[in-house]
DNA sequence: GAGTGGTCTAGACCACCGC
DNA sequence: CGGTGGTCTAGACCACTCT
């Protein structure tokens, strides 16, 4: 055997690839620079265009990366941190909600959510939904289920649907007493409708949030939203508004 | 044109084909259970075999599906619930913590971590790596970084490293008084070592948890902890230990 | 060794964007 | 209309696991 075994452990040329792009994106570009296209970059590095096109995507599920079709590849800017679970959302409606209602409909939610909510089985439910604005761009996309005994009190409402509706089911959902709530975290992939929301493709990598609103000791209400995954850093602060921007004489008095 | 258009808003196959293997598996398959190979699922459809991994792989995304090189794809069990941010996770070397020590290094941490620490760049901080198992499983790899100055009693401890050194650092960081601790979460891909104690394959998606733990006014302690996204759900409670068992009974006193 | 999923290629065409 | 990323094909070989 004269030849040479170049690795012993050879690793993936997508893996080589994405390292070699990561640190040229560090040291070569700035953000919202734009990089060449997929075609060239696969030419220079003498891959196939399927190659390169797993390291983008890994760059690109790692927030590093922004593509778009049509348009071309840009070096993204850093996650944006949104606060989950603080008083900013900690109830519908409240005065510091960053949640915009959109609409609001009367159906049956999904199983898993009459579960929660201790709903029979295909019971209608209040449904709002709502979008979740940073910086000007869209960021998360919700539902908002709120079992029609959470919000006796509507009848006086004229408004059958539409922004107007889900702010007057809101409004009525802060007639109760809040006592809590919690929240669950997992990985999905965005719905159809979701994803034209969050100006991305259907299927993209979100992260889902459930969350339930606790009131007179039962649910209250159940809210599943989704966020983008690519430009999103969820953040639970358990330990007051500690900031992290440096400043070095800040103390608490 | 004699041809007749199928499909006037023709969404992509691999979406399609992820629709009907959802509902196969909803409706014909149980939890465990092996899918026919690659190659002939894709046979059965009528597609090639890259098209089926893009469905395959979105199923795996969430957590319907596991694939394990070598032995073939089941279908995945619900992802499991992991406890984030609250007492069995409150604070490092406590009497709930579900981690579990391996090992301990002193060494530069990356620059981000350096700036939470409040450490100068390059200044050699302790780093404890811990595991975290669930039902037998591993789920969560974590770096825990600590500065020197919060561990400052660490004179007396005779072995230099290993999971021994890793247990006695984590006893002296007891002794501060914990004043909270905050996180973050947001998507990424595993590195290569991570991949490894996960059983997974590097650049597998996972969640990032960085928690920042305060004592004294200041961040005595930072971890960056990296979940399995296809098997956890990472909950936050923020209202007590609030049970989803159905017992209609149950009451607070 | 047989069978599985993981990687890689060299093409092709499509959907979308901006000019 | 030209250029971009998104989808799809029909192969090939590799790494791994199990028997």
């Amino acid at each position: 055997m004269g030849t040479q075994q170049l690795e012993s452990v050879p690793e993936p040329k997508y893996w080589h690839l994405k390292t070699v792009l990561s640190e040229a994106l560090d040291s070569e570009f700035s953000v919202g620079e734009i990089l060449p296209n997929e075609r060239d970059l696969a030419a220079r590095f003498g891959v196939a265009r399927a190659t390169l096109r797993q390291a983008l995507e890994q760059l690109e599920l790692e927030g590093r990366l922004q593509r778009r079709r049509g348009v071309g590849t840009t070096v993204a800017p850093p996650r944006v941190g949104v606060a989950v679970g603080t008083e900013q959302h900690a109830w519908p409606g409240g005065p510091e909600d960053a949640w915009q209602p959109v609409d609001c409909a009367l159906d049956a939610p999904p199983a898993s959510v009459a579960t929660a909510l201790e709903t029979a089985p295909g019971e209608p439910v209040h449904i709002v939904r709502r979008t979740r604005m940073t910086h000007g761009q869209p960021v998360a996309a919700e539902l908002l289920y709120i079992p029609q005994s959470s919000v006796p009190d509507l009848s006086g409402i004229d408004a059958p649907s539409g922004a107007a509706r889900a702010r007057a089911v809101l409004r009525e959902l802060q007639r109760l007493s809040p006592e809590g709530h919690d929240n669950a975290v997992e990985l999905g992939s965005a719905r159809a409708d979701d994803a034209k929301e969050l100006d991305r493709l259907p299927g993209a990598p979100v992260l889902i949030v459930t969350t339930r609103f606790l009131a007179q000791g039962r649910t209250a209400a159940v809210s599943v939203a989704t966020y983008r995954a690519d430009t999103c850093r969820l953040t639970f602060g358990d330990s007051g508004n500690v900031e992290i921007h440096q400043d070095p004489q800040r103390r608490a008095s």
